[in-house]
RNA sequence: GGCGGUGUGGCGGAAUGGCAGACGCGCUUGAUUCAAAAUCAAGUAUCUUCGGAUGUGCUGGUUCGACUCCAGUCACCGCUACCA
């Protein structure tokens, strides 16, 4: 090797654990462990051979084993990806290993804002940057040698994919909700009221339109004037956009939705049936909110007519539409009714003009006004002194006759039940804040329970205190002593008697505005019919199967005007105006919002390039569904309600065959940043205590005392020194210090980018990494000198079967072809024990744990038998791909280890042959001793008493019970 | 306020109710080296009169035996926020 400089010119110095040089050279003929060049080797091979083409056939197990598929910003991968990605990685390699058929594609669900942002900003087509911002992904995700199908690979902006995403919203708007059969059913299906049908065609067809799961309506939406769009409830946070943080105002505008509540009760149902965490569960069905109560009509008119209208109900039973002079509220308690003593309606309430007197138009104007304008932010932070005002008018109430006074308030939400309460202060505590409030009479009609404890009886009784749960009801008239959930079934059931009440189901979940405006997303596939003088007549109708996919057209500008008319209006006149049938049509100008591409792109990986249909549906039946699904909890409620949505419509129009798409879910855990030590500083460079420092509102730290600004400083960790549960100053024990991980971010300067990593310590090193951290679930700090641990491991690896002292690429003498002893195989099956048993149980760091404890006793073997050690790579080679690879080449295979048979072990062989047992004494070991395994209960008592120590410690005392596991322990009470 | 999660060495973390701290990082000592780095070996919870004693946020309980189960409590993290 004369002519090559010396290897210790070339390594990088390692100081302190880390890689000092940004550039690690190497070179390529010696034979030291050399990730930068083994990794993009057999990256290559991978990708030239195939090696994991997903198998046509699927004769045994099928294993569907799926990420959730990253957005591709312009920042490029994050090392948080890289977790989850790794694992689904292991668990592909895994299972192919043992025989499995595996489908494990990748894609990227590219619409959305910052693409457009950026486009905006810098005036390049978005299309263009997404198409770079792909281009950067898959380069660092082939980089980490995912062994994913690469042929499956599909982005949401690909025209040929949202063609189908298009299709499927055809399918929603074709579809219609039977109540009865609780099934999604083609709207020709739908049946007609005869009323209906007499009025004419346009009737006819403006009740279907009504009836469709992807409908237009006139919604309270959410405007953002900077992004220039609409925002779903879910995308805004503190009355600010999710992405921004731009100011949202709530203004009304036509808007298409999804009847997602339609499925609401199956969603919830449903959850029984996959295997998700339960947190995630939870948080699906409180999303979802389904609560039971019942429905109740209050007359709000002439208070002469009151008789005449309640004896008119009690023929006629509840009017199919409401009178104009009756307030009809939900509520989960009607068993409080006789404790109704005034009602609240939201100011966004259709009879709020009405029941408005007069004397008190003014002051409703003035507050409905104020109300409009509040974001939600405002409004939330008046949630501590209720607001409100008087209409003037009166309802009756119809258990115990008496008026009550109709309010205005915006603790009532026009979009939650009816939009109006009975208000009964005494047992709700929003209620009781507004009576107190404003003065209003408290009337108790529940006793809770004497054994209630925390509860002032008397306070609750004499209406100073509120009290929200079951008990006995008082002050109900005829229904007093009645249990809580009796009076409900039984006051239920006498209002509907009586025609003003009924039972009644309420969710929380709304509807979903599914139209957004902006340019980078799917067009609608819906037309407008024009009349001759160009303008929408109201009609519309869907583009024809045979016309999709509608592309997105060029535009010239795509910077948003701030009013709420999206950018496809700037949309050339050919794409604009089609003609169909000789009907002049114009497009549908809003987009679908960035949820849509995710819906369903799961189907399409299991037949993506079909150009017939959107999944073959044999096909379907064949993968279906996604046996593990891996992702970050950010989603656990909008990405996979949504998707669980649109799953079960296409469920009901037959195109799936299950009715859960996603059979097991896990969640990462959050990556932090690596550990940080902060101490404070005053104006004065004066240490400050952090226990006397606090953030304010606008996030600046202060001293809790007189809110003087106070310095972060950033500390090393010999500055430091650890005393009880606490850090503090190591040259000012007084002086507290905070020591945290934080999340990664640009702003806090320690995102770590997989890219250094990769160079640095190559991709095995960054997967083994990851994966070793700790629990997959568990959020957990990022530290650099745990990334070079597993780095050393890996080196350990390398030099237990090569020699790296050779000028060329040999087999470490160490290494022989003869049988291995008994300890050798012995460590061996239970390696593969382990490791097989944690894989399975995504257990990972445990897994390296025994990897690393089969290193630490191989290379202290002088023979280290040619079979384990095979075996050994094959075991490695989930997790560690590269490396193992490169070895099993070595090794003399010619052929990938990618399909090679996992290894097996036989239980006998996991075990040793004897065994240390503790033997206590009051449970506290006093002796060990080492036995042959599997001895009987009886010769292990024996063993115990005969022992020298413990004969020690039982003088004088007698021996009362002995408590035996066998191979275990023996614990000896005695006193 | 509500819901969920987590508390174990200097750090990340292991432990079907049965030897707390596997494995790794860091640190200490030694070998090697002209010297580093790398490598290899040994050690590394606390206190100790060297017999032991004490230790899994805290207080109780169940048990022969509790990091593990139960009740209460504190702290931190995350999500959520007037849903009648």
């Amino acid at each position: 090797m004369g002519t090559l400089p010396s290897i210790s010119e070339w390594i990088p110095v390692r100081k302190n654990g880390l890689v000092q040089s940004k550039h690690i050279i190497r070179s390529t003929s010696v034979p030291r462990y050399n990730p930068a060049e083994i990794e993009p080797r057999w990256q290559r091979f991978w990708e030239k051979n195939k090696s994991f083409h997903t198998p046509d056939r699927v004769d045994g197990e099928k294993f569907y084993v799926l990420d959730m598929f990253p957005y591709p910003s312009g920042d490029g991968l994050h090392v948080g990806h890289p977790e989850g990605y790794t694992a689904t990685d292991i668990l592909a390699r895994f299972k192919r290993m043992n025989g499995a058929a595996v489908l494990h594609p990748m894609g990227f669900d590219a619409f959305g804002l910052p693409a457009e942002e950026h486009a905006i900003k810098h005036n390049i087509p978005p299309r263009q940057s997404t198409e770079k911002n792909i281009a950067n992904f898959l380069r660092q995700l082939k980089m980490l040698g995912f062994s994913y199908d690469w042929d499956r690979q599909i982005s949401t902006t690909d025209v040929e994919y949202f063609r189908w995403t298009q299709w499927i919203f055809l399918q929603l708007y074709d579809t219609w909700f039977d109540e009865s059969l609780q099934k999604g059913r083609p709207i020709s299906e739908l049946p007609i009221p005869a009323d209906v049908e007499a009025q004419g065609v346009d009737a006819t067809r403006e009740y279907q339109d009504s009836h469709r799961l992807a409908f237009e309506a006139d919604a309270l939406v959410n405007w953002c004037p900077a992004l220039g769009t609409v925002l779903a409830n879910e995308e805004v946070v503190d009355g600010l956009s999710e992405r921004g943080s731009h100011p949202v105002q709530r203004i009304p505008l036509r808007q298409w939705m999804l009847r997602i509540t339609a499925y609401a009760d199956r969603l919830e149902h449903d959850l029984e049936q996959v295997d998700w965490p339960e947190g995630i569960k939870k948080l699906q069905r409180d999303w979802i909110g389904r609560s039971t109560g019942a429905e109740v009509d209050f007359y709000a008119g002439d208070g002469v007519h009151f008789g005449n209208w309640f004896a008119n109900r009690s023929q006629s039973g509840l009017p199919r539409k409401l009178e104009s002079n009756v307030l009809r509220v939900y509520t989960t308690r009607p068993d409080t009714l006789y404790g109704a003593t005034y009602m609240v309606i939201a100011p966004e309430h259709p009879l709020v003009t009405q029941l408005t007197t007069t004397a008190q138009s003014a002051a409703v104007e003035a507050y409905c006004q104020a109300a409009s304008s509040k974001s939600d932010r405002e409004r939330q932070e008046d949630k501590k002194q209720k607001t409100g005002v008087f209409t003037g008018s009166y309802a009756i109430n119809p258990v115990n006759k008496q008026p009550i006074p109709i309010w205005i308030a915006d603790y009532v939400l026009i979009s939650y039940g009816t939009g109006a309460i009975m208000a009964v202060p005494a047992h709700d505590i929003r209620d009781f804040e507004f009576a107190k409030q404003f003065d209003l009479p408290i009337v108790a009609v529940v006793q809770p329970s004497p054994k209630a404890k925390d509860i002032d009886h008397s306070a609750v009784l004499a209406g100073k205190s509120c009290f929200a749960g079951k008990g006995t009801a008082i002050n109900s008239g005829p229904y007093d002593g009645l249990a809580t959930e009796a009076f409900k079934e039984k006051i239920i059931a006498e209002l509907t008697q009586q025609g003003i009440g009924r039972a009644a189901v309420n969710y929380k979940l709304r509807d979903w505005l599914f139209s957004r405006q902006r340019f980078w997303g799917e067009p609608f596939p819906i037309l407008h019919e024009l009349d001759e003088t160009g303008k929408p007549n109201g009609k519309k109708r869907a583009v024809p199967e045979s016309m999709l996919p509608v592309d997105l057209p060029h535009l010239d500008d795509y910077k948003p005007h701030g009013r709420p008319e999206p950018p496809l209006a700037k949309a050339p006149k050919e794409w604009l105006y089609p003609v169909i049938d000789g009907v002049r049509y114009r497009r549908e100008t809003n987009t679908m919002p960035q949820w849509a591409g995710s819906c369903w792109y799961y189907l399409r990986f299991i037949d993506p390039r079909n150009s017939q249909q959107m999944i073959d549906p044999e096909l379907e039946k064949r993968w279906m569904p996604v046996d593990l699904y891996i992702g970050g909890a950010e989603h656990a409620v909008l990405h996979l309600l949504y998707a669980r949505f649109w799953h079960k419509v296409l469920f009901d129009r037959g195109v799936v065959s299950t009715i859960e798409p996603f059979k097991r879910l896990v969640n990462q855990g959050m990556i932090l940043g690596d550990m940080e030590f902060t101490g404070y500083r005053d104006s004065n460079e004066h240490w400050i205590s952090s226990e006397f420092v606090m953030e304010d509102e606008n996030h600046q730290f202060v001293q809790a005392t007189d809110r003087s600004s106070v310095q972060a400083v950033k500390l090393e960790p010999d500055q430091v020194e650890k005393a009880g549960d606490r850090f503090h100053l190591k040259s000012d024990p007084s002086i507290r210090i905070d020591s945290r991980a934080h999340k990664m971010s640009k702003a806090r300067g320690n995102v770590v980018n997989p890219d250094e990593i990769v160079a640095d310590y190559g991709a095995d090193a960054l997967r083994l990494y990851e994966m070793f951290m700790g629990p997959l679930e568990a959020s957990k700090p990022w530290s650099m000198t745990g990334v070079n641990g597993v780095r050393n491991f890996l080196d350990r690896v390398w030099r237990m079967i090569i020699d790296d002292r050779q000028d060329n690429i040999a087999l470490n003498e160490a290494i022989v072809d003869r049988e291995p002893d008994d300890d050798q195989i012995h460590i061996l099956h239970k390696t593969i024990k382990a490791v097989t048993q944690d894989i399975e149980n995504l257990s990972f760091n445990t897994a390296i744990a025994r990897y690393m404890e089969f290193v630490n006793f191989f290379t202290k073997q002088v023979h280290r038998p040619k079979s384990i050690m095979q075996q050994f790579i094959l075991l490695l080679a989930p997790m560690a791909p590269h490396i193992a690879e490169e070895l099993w080449h070595t090794m003399g295979n010619p052929n990938s280890l990618a399909l090679e048979k996992w290894p097996a072990y036989e239980e006998a062989l996991t075990v040793e042959a004897s065994v240390e047992i503790p033997i206590q004494i009051q449970g506290k070991i006093r002796a060990k001793v080492n036995v042959n395994r599997g001895l009987s209960e009886v010769e292990l008592e024996k063993i115990a008493l005969a022992d020298e120590r413990i004969a020690e410690f039982l003088v004088g005392k007698t021996v009362r019970k002995i408590i035996i596991v066998p191979d275990r322990m023996v614990n000896i009470v005695a006193n």
